[in-house]
DNA sequence: TGTATAAATAAAAGTAACTTTCATTTAGAG
DNA sequence: CTCTAAATGAAAGTTACTTTTATTTATACA
């Protein structure tokens, strides 16, 4: 995500246009995988000069909130954070090898907001994230195994 | 939960039927919501008389790994927990208004395992989550309303 | 192009969630 | 009953994250 982008979203989210908000989105943007908010601080804090971390993470929540960001599920207790050029309503794979973030299309939710729907219920947000292991890592192991 | 069902499960774990592990099954099972590490500290502690947060955070990992409760996700980014009585594969909705957690059967994830194989990649778990009201919450809300 | 102002940031200190370590206890196999 | 591996509790430690407040800055508007 270049400068332009940034400012485009931010522009749109009434959020003003600051170096910090750039850099945090640029580094998010420029890893395939995800990132902590540490790691995000970590990278961003040399190229802006000094950057505080209570910053970052009140950039990651207001993105998050916009959805400009996802977060990512991991079992060890962090929050982990993904930002795809894809702005479409997705979800993401995330291989357990290499932890590459790629996005899947087909979402396969109609059926369970039909049934929450038929209950009274209302829908309002959906958490889907698959785990697993990529084409590329699979081959690799394989690859690996047969030496 | 009782003790004969509790015991069961973490005989099947081959885990140790401790009472501190049946206490904190008991715990998750008698509330129709969720609880965090901490919640269920708090109530198992008198009960028991004494309990350690340690022993409590590595019960709640065991049976998350085992797959005997289930983590739910919310935006606070705390940890909470919740044990269902179907260990059928299922899905759960939880209500944003009273954090009760429903079963939902429908998985819809087979369309998106299928996409992810076709790629060269294996699925080896993934996280469904559908947060919205329930139709309690909004017959409830729509009463209020009409006062 | 200035200027006012609301929004945003940094620094410092604080809180809360969670983990590690290790000595002691206990469940369950034999 | 006894032995042993597994489990627990206590204490201390770490890390993730938040709050507060003074200062700075982006931008709307003159």
């Amino acid at each position: 995500m270049d400068q332009q982008q940034g400012a485009y979203h931010l522009k749109k989210l009434k959020l003003k246009v600051t170096p910090q908000r750039l850099e945090v989105m640029h580094c998010l943007a420029s890893e395939p995988s995800y990132l902590s908010a540490d790691e995000v601080w970590s990278r961003a804090k040399p190229i802006l000069g000094s950057l505080g971390l209570p910053t970052v993470y009140r950039i990651l929540d207001e993105l998050t909130e916009a959805g400009v960001i996802s977060r990512i599920f991991r079992s060890d207790r962090k929050q982990y954070y993904h930002l795809c050029p894809n702005q479409n309503h997705h979800h993401h794979f995330v291989c357990e090898s290499c932890r590459r973030v790629e996005d899947v299309e087909v979402c396969g939710l109609d059926g369970v907001a039909q049934v929450i729907r038929s209950t009274g219920g209302s829908v309002t947000s959906h958490i889907l994230q698959i785990n697993g292991v990529c084409g590329k890592c699979i081959k690799r192991e394989e690859a690996a195994n047969e030496t």
